[in-house]
DNA sequence: TTCAATGTAAAACGATCGGTTTACACTGTC
DNA sequence: GACAGTGTAAACCGATCGTTTTACATTGAA
């Protein structure tokens, strides 16, 4: 495990649990076991780090939503939340956070989500057949709908999504 | 305009576009032209300022959706990310910036989504008839995600939930 | 065996944090 | 005309912020 890996993973648990402002450099660099000094040297500034904490969740997240059904897409995103728990959107917390400021993160957060809405627009096409921008929009409110609701509904708001997520798919025949 | 409505019109303006931990005492004080003694006299702690803003935009949300169809909610989220613009849910943020931490604001947060669950549970049981706790479940994520997802796909995030909820509604039936 | 690279620990930078305190001006009322 | 109440301005508290720097240890290759 390199330097860069313990940093980001440290990092990224950190910032999930108390958000961005409120870790500091200190609580990063004994979270990774490291000096300060290697941290700049490594990752250069706080902002840059969390650029490329997004960026390495995005990649892992990504990995999860290779499926090949909009419902496995549904019961991927419920095996994260069992897994990684449910904090809300990590992305767009960051924006949150950062006022939309700090051009690196935005740009992470930007290429995330237009990640994960190119791959329900591929499943959708793939599932029905046709180009349909309004279901693919629908679907897309219904994952961050479930990613943010989950915060203080629990799995049942996955589960819920899923299922609308099926009926509105059935519905779009012909 | 009283003191204290000039403070919390300020702090909740702040908050939203700078975030919580981001907007130190003295932006406040400054925004709302009054010293740091006369806030503290008013508001008690930061925490303190931060549920109280929380509560009041909870009581301004909850008047814009006096409505009597599910239609009409998601209608007036629309008017809401229109005048208010679109920074994703300030209930949730508040949540994730201070990782729950602090219980007055995770009594806020958790008061003002109870409000809205229920709020949704009566609109749903007066249209279709009949308790269909799943039903509110989709809805509830679609009020969510449209919030969440308006804030990098605009408008047309809060027009794809309504119609998706409407598609839901129809297919409730009997 | 010199040299550059990579790491550590720890002090220090100026700025800002949330919060308190002191000193003082203005107000209306008994 | 004393007095409590409410406000301001500004200094101050210790702590922490993100970042840089100084000084030194270890390593591997030329």
């Amino acid at each position: 495990m390199t330097i860069m890996d313990k940093l980001v993973t440290a990092s990224e648990a950190l910032f999930d649990r108390h958000g961005f402002t409120a870790t500091g450099m200190d609580k990063l660099t004994q979270g990774a076991g490291i000096s300060s000094r290697t941290l700049y040297k490594h990752a250069g500034s706080k902002n840059a780090l969390i650029a490329r904490v997004l960026g390495e969740r995005d990649k892992r997240f990504a990995r999860r939503l290779e499926v090949e059904s909009i419902d496995a897409l549904f019961k991927a995103l419920e095996d994260w939340v069992r897994v990684e728990g449910a904090r809300g959107c990590l992305f767009l917390r960051a924006l949150g956070e950062t006022g939309g400021d700090t051009p690196e993160i935005v740009d992470a957060v930007l290429a995330h989500k237009a990640r994960v809405a190119e791959r329900i627009a591929v499943l959708v096409e793939g599932e029905t057949g046709r180009d349909d921008p309004m279901l693919v929009e629908q679907i897309i409110v219904l994952f961050e709908g479930a990613t943010a609701a989950a915060v203080y509904r629990g799995e049942q708001a996955v589960v819920a999504a899923r299922q609308a997520a099926a009926s509105l798919m059935a519905g779009a025949g012909s």
